[in-house]
DNA sequence: TATCCAAATAAAAATTTATTGATTTGAATA
DNA sequence: TATTCAAATCAATAAATTTTTATTTGGATA
């Protein structure tokens, strides 16, 4: 942050009533935020967020809790491109979610229910 | 869809060894897509998992469950841009996960708890 | 009621993410 | 071991999101 930026913070806390020492307020409040932006954790969070905020991705994930799927089937439930899907399983594998393996010449995915309920886990601490 | 491309699907379906009805086996797999994107609540959950899935908006909700905040804490918190921030605030705002009011000159915003525990609660049912 | 100013809005640019079409890979099997 | 083919990868484009700069709004108060 610029210093013209921090003195034009510091000016509004300095009139805030909330706020009695200003220097200090705003010393801890960078810090609350650096704090996480650090955690390595908060990485990993972030990682689960982003796969999960995607329409097409809650749908594979829906569909696989009931039982795994290989890819052709997952074809049939979007209405998506091959490549597209794949970019999305990608993504999720990545975040660690789902996982594949091949059975005859077809993929097959499911979900890592323990990874998700880990994360679910972490999101609440963080929201709640 | 169009018909090339579901050919090619049911194509790959009927060769698939674990599928041995692909006509109807398609039609289940379709509605169980369609289904949920029909569904109007899923289109509340998306919004949730999208205003969520950014650092900066985990940031800001992590330090209003704490206690409110006026929004030029929040500047000291994040280094943004005071637009940037006013765009993140709008956006967990829309969905419904915090609330502002005015004190003052300052406005301030807190969480809106229940919210955020109901759309987490919701979030636990499509994944797991 | 005129001025001030925190925060919202608007418009444009920058960045990220998603999608498509073409190609490659590598396991299965003929 | 040559062929087949489901799925992955690649490269390019399209779409969505974020960030910035400039401007406006509207409540507070002088």
């Amino acid at each position: 942050m610029d210093s013209d930026h921090k003195k034009e913070i510091l000016d509004k806390l300095i009139k805030c009533e909330d706020i009695n020492n200003p220097d200090l307020h705003f010393k801890q409040l960078r810090e609350l935020g650096n704090n996480l932006i650090q955690n390595p954790s908060f990485d990993d969070l972030i990682k689960f967020v982003n796969a999960v905020a995607n329409r097409k991705r809650l749908i594979i994930i829906n569909t696989l809790k009931e039982k795994d799927r290989c890819v052709c089937e997952l074809e049939a439930v979007l209405d998506e491109s091959q490549p597209a899907i794949s970019h999305h399983l990608k993504i999720l594998e990545n975040a660690g979610l789902i996982r594949g393996w091949k059975k005859g010449k077809f993929t097959h995915y499911d979900i890592v229910k323990e990874q998700i309920i880990s994360y679910l886990d972490i999101l609440n601490q963080k929201l709640i």
